[in-house]
DNA sequence: GCAATACTGTATGGCAACGTACAGTATGTG
DNA sequence: CACATACTGTACGTTGCCATACAGTATTGC
């Protein structure tokens, strides 16, 4: 437990923003799952109940775009989530192909489980940032994700030019 | 390769910062993964080239921790690095448990041809951004990640309060 | 109506990383 | 010196997710 990568805390010259946002997004997962873990849920889990608890019966691939995994990969999600009784797959009646998960009754007591460790979690996470601080964190993030996915959409150009640029890679992003 | 997650660039009202987060964590791993396919890399194997290409020789658990995998799987990347000759293993004369990771010649062109492939991307990546935003984008995060390694090492009470909290969790973080 | 196309969920194989356990080696302590 | 403890790298099984391929169903165009 105390196994943290805490050396990523203090900031090596070397660490780009990369870095620190995958680092940071890994401890995100970590402390949502170790708060989670009472419950037996992890992260991915407790955000599809937190979801259709809140917004009801709700389609597998909405549930997947909306988590950000894949169609294949919320399946067995749900089918975890389903053989614990916390959901359950409704057939919709006008498009036989889908199912829409919906929260049973012990699910929605989880939710609101989940609902305080969310939140207990979330103020201890927000010590020592003001409010602004964390929109515009929020918009930089989203910047950046729009910045990502123009740069994943262009294609490569597959021969790299031969200018060797010795420029150290000290600037951040 | 357009099958990107991109439903998270609107902002839904429900989007936590944490979903954004990792998100973006996300995408940054799939920008940087397509860029190297070329170099027939991913980015934990152009960083640990990275690495020791500025560094110099490492061992094996500094490389993990540096790049913030666990030892283990360290191993397999640096086995695979090494059955293609760019990096090489190294007894430490005075340490017989370690190995010291050095990097080899082809190792050092392809270093550079990494180097490149960071600088354009980072280049885009920065579009929109100005460098004061980018310093405080670092700074949440710095400051984010000192708040999630202290919330993981307290120890969940196991019993969770039963005052149900109704507010909707509408606050970013 | 009917064929072509698009969409949904599932099965399957693969991958990267984790956690644990272990043997080999160093280091400290009596 | 002997012993206990700590550290390094590896082996092994597990997990969570992806990408692809596929069958079943809707939808569109003629």
């Amino acid at each position: 437990m105390s196994n943290l990568t805490t050396h990523e805390l203090d900031s090596p010259p070397w660490l780009r923003v990369e870095s620190t946002l995958m680092a940071t997004a890994r401890l995100v997962r970590v402390a949502f799952d170790t708060r989670l873990a009472p419950l037996d849920l992890n992260l991915t889990q407790a955000s599809l109940i937190g979801y259709v608890h809140e917004f009801g019966a709700t389609t597998q691939t909405d549930l997947a775009d909306h988590l950000g995994i894949g169609r294949a990969a919320i399946g067995s999600v749900i089918d975890r989530l389903q053989a614990r009784g916390l959901v359950e797959r409704q057939p919709k009646p006008d498009d036989r192909r889908v199912w829409l998960v919906a929260i049973t009754e012990s699910g929605t007591e989880l939710a609101q489980q989940i609902n305080e460790v969310d939140q207990v979690l979330r103020a201890e996470l927000r010590h020592g940032l003001g409010r602004e601080e964390r929109q515009a964190l929020a918009w930089v993030m989203t910047r950046l994700q729009q910045n990502l996915a123009t740069a994943i959409a262009k294609t490569p150009i597959s021969t790299v030019s031969p200018t060797i640029s010795t420029t150290p890679i000290g600037e951040p992003i």
